[in-house]
DNA sequence: AATACGTGGCG
DNA sequence: TCGCCAAGTAT
């Protein structure tokens, strides 16, 4: 590998190609078609920014996973003010991550990333791998992340899939409402194709047909009065068929999962910890609104689930094994 | 390969 | 109201 420095600018579009071995017309049109778009409507996000550093854009990639944009804007942004570079999240404890995560979700990312910092101060001398390969190595960072930040961060030239990606392909392409219920062979083959060979294009191509997806091309009533590649496309030119399987929807109501989130709102809160007791039932009937260090409103979240004693067990079990929580002294914490 | 894993907004 | 859905990963 080259070890040059790869400059962090903002993504734009591309200047024109110089046409070598070129791919079909067709395939050229629908870069540049697309290119053009999002040069004129792309989304002022911060992780795009041309001040922007690899570390928040792998900041963004994590919090982002199966999290809308809106949600994870404030939080991103405190938390590069508080950790502007890896090793200083490192320096801290994980359980601080996991509570400047907030409501974000999913909070063994929190933890994930506090890993990831710690392996990029100890092993990469505080500065993140520049390919996939690399990137892969890290806790949390899969293939989507690996790819998405070797493109948006580094500017490689990268496979991005993600679920805006499969459905923008599925339609444009496939000729499909929806991408099947998980990634295929085929569709990593088909993204790979549709990518420009030029470095700087297939960032671009990348991030455009994840906006796309995200604004115009959506899961539900997509805007195709707005999509700059409709003429192109397989599924209205099929004229709209609907999807060939139904979506499962995720079940919540009354699982140990709703508990489990419960229970980790009532840690968030409790800048101490709270005692194993406090989730008895005796005690959570009596807590009501005893809430004088702030963990009230999470008691009364978890008490109003009416989880059985049992539950909540197997809950807290799964969340101390999973290093969300720590038991000391009968005393429960983040780590 | 199927499943577990949070949260809140929207149609 | 309620199910669907959001830049997935790990096991």
């Amino acid at each position: 590998m080259t070890p040059r420095k790869v400059p962090v600018t903002a993504i734009a579009a591309p200047r024109r190609r110089a046409s070598a071995a070129s791919p079909p017309a067709r395939l050229t049109d629908l870069h540049a078609a697309l290119a053009a778009w999002f040069a004129r409507e792309a989304r002022d996000l911060p992780w795009r920014a041309a001040d922007r550093t690899p570390w928040g854009v792998l900041v963004s990639e994590i919090m982002l996973q199966q999290t809308p944009v809106v949600r994870v804007l404030p939080v991103w942004e405190e938390w590069m003010r508080r950790w502007p570079h890896p090793s200083d999240l490192a320096a801290e404890p994980a359980g601080e991550a996991v509570r400047a995560w907030g409501r974000l979700g999913y909070p063994r990312r929190a933890l994930r990333l506090h890993a990831a910092a710690a392996v990029i101060t100890r092993e990469h001398d505080g500065e993140l791998p520049t390919i996939e390969e690399g990137l892969l190595a890290l806790p949390g960072v899969g293939t989507y992340t690996a790819a998405a930040v070797a493109a948006f961060a580094f500017g490689g030239r990268a496979t991005v899939v993600d679920t805006n990606i499969r459905r923008v392909h599925a339609r444009l392409v496939g000729g499909e409402a929806l991408p099947a219920p998980s990634l295929t062979a085929a569709e990593q083959r088909r993204a790979a194709a549709l990518l420009p060979e030029d470095r700087a294009e297939s960032v671009v191509w990348n991030a455009a047909a994840m906006e796309l997806g995200a604004l115009v091309c959506t899961a539900r009533s997509p805007r195709c009065s707005e999509c700059p590649v409709a003429a192109d496309c397989a599924w209205l030119a099929a004229g709209e068929p609907p999807p060939t399987y139904t979506p499962r929807g995720q079940a919540w109501h009354g699982t140990d999962r709703q508990v489990r989130g419960a229970i980790m709102a009532v840690l968030r809160a409790a800048e101490h910890g709270v005692p194993r007791a406090l989730l008895d039932d005796s005690a959570l009937a009596t807590v009501s609104d005893s809430a004088a260090d702030g963990v009230g409103p999470a008691v009364a979240r978890l008490k109003a689930l009416q989880a059985g004693p049992e539950q909540r067990e197997r809950a807290l079990a799964g969340l101390l094994a999973d290093g969300l929580a720590v038991e000391a002294d009968g005393v429960l914490r983040l780590p």
